[in-house]
DNA sequence: CTAGTATTGTGAAGGTTTTCACAAGCTGTG
DNA sequence: CACAGCTTGTGAAAACCTTCACAATACTAG
């Protein structure tokens, strides 16, 4: 072992909450990095990332040990480990389900090639919609999904399709082999063990705002 | 006081996570609702949305006394209480802030209204946009902000702007009154005390997925 | 080389959320 | 009416997460 940074304890379990500001340190250092800032203390990513210099030391020691003592954390450095244990080293290969408005606003959205997750194949069950070109790649039938999964060494799936089409979408998608779930659709999916699921739900959101409003009144 | 349902014990604080339950058991009991079933035990509500039947009772008891020991809940009853609850008895004036892609798949997203939360502005800066009709409404100038939003009583703004806008945006919309904020810029905002934000972001939800795919080679 | 300053990394304390387990209470039956 | 069967509502316990506080340590200046 050298005397650089160790490498994570052991396995522990790391809370989802960790993780999500694990991404938000990320972001915060690549903006500092894009300002030239070479060298940050916890005390600083803490405040630019909304929360406490104790809690961003201990969300980094989960994983190892990142810093100098008396002089903080290398931008450059603490950004590469951060990468590293989100697993965005590697690019990811996604495929996203139905073309109507959602997934139409998600495959113009440049913040996700930006790091490092590319659409490589879109599909939806309209035939209307099958075949037309976006970007430049086609619409594919859904019906594709499990040989298209396969060919295309896909991972991820972005589940944008409408209610009543989604679990069975699911269901396809976990037979072909797909890891990783990022869902739209209002319900919460039924998926074989060794499958990730995150529901994106605007309604939640909302309605979590109006109880904050009606609670302030 | 009747031998009705209770009301809430006191303002105790609310976890965040305990209200985004309740806004998950109340698209369960609707879907119930709509098959036809008039009651439900905490069993059943817990099974439909991924939690445990306990955490639905705990969850339920912090704002009062909603079943009948030994039957459950009445299906439509808990669905008014938790509406009421969730400040949804009155529909909520919504200004749309961004009128590109993911503004526009808001706009048109039908459980928007569905759930009572009405779009009654839309704005960009985009001068080849303003003037637009979408819907029966027109997109106007975000510099109208200010005014619009007072005469026609908005009090939610959902930002889809680009990140680089995001603050001045919301600086214009909490000037011009606006309490409630959903915002999909990947930036934490500064508010004034009074305001509350939902920040929506897809990057942090892919990232918190891939974070889960590493750990589990 | 030593003293001084700054900031990390981390056990322990404190706080919050979830789970457990059971008394309380409702309804149908005999 | 009394009893049996079932499910709620809720204190108490357990698990989990955040904050505190300080020893460890890296670097600079003298």
């Amino acid at each position: 072992m050298t005397r650089g940074r160790r490498q994570a304890p052991v396995s522990k379990k790391i809370s989802e909450s960790a993780v999500r500001r694990l991404s938000l340190y990320l972001r915060t250092l690549e903006e500092l990095d894009r300002a030239g800032q070479e060298m940050v203390s916890s005390e600083q990513l803490a405040a630019k990332s909304a929360t406490t210099a104790a809690q961003v030391r201990k969300d980094l020691s989960l994983f190892g040990s990142f810093g100098k003592r008396g002089f903080g954390y290398t931008v450059e450095e603490l950004g590469r480990a951060l990468r590293d244990i989100l697993g965005l080293t590697q690019p990811w290969r996604v495929a996203l389900i139905g073309a109507g408005r959602i997934g139409s606003a998600l495959f113009e959205y440049r913040g996700l090639t930006h790091r490092g997750f590319q659409i490589v194949a879109v599909f939806d069950c309209d035939p209307s919609k099958i075949g037309r070109k976006w970007g430049d790649s086609m619409i594919r039938d859904v019906a594709e999904l499990e040989r298209v999964v396969g060919d295309l060494d896909i991972q991820i799936a972005i589940l944008a399709v409408p209610v009543e089409a989604v679990q069975g979408v699911m269901d396809q998608a976990s037979r072909a082999g797909v890891r990783g779930v990022l869902n739209f659709a209002p319900r919460r999916l039924k998926v074989p063990a060794g499958v990730t699921v995150k529901d994106v739900n605007l309604v939640i959101e909302l309605e979590s705002l109006t109880f904050a409003l009606s609670q302030g009144v």
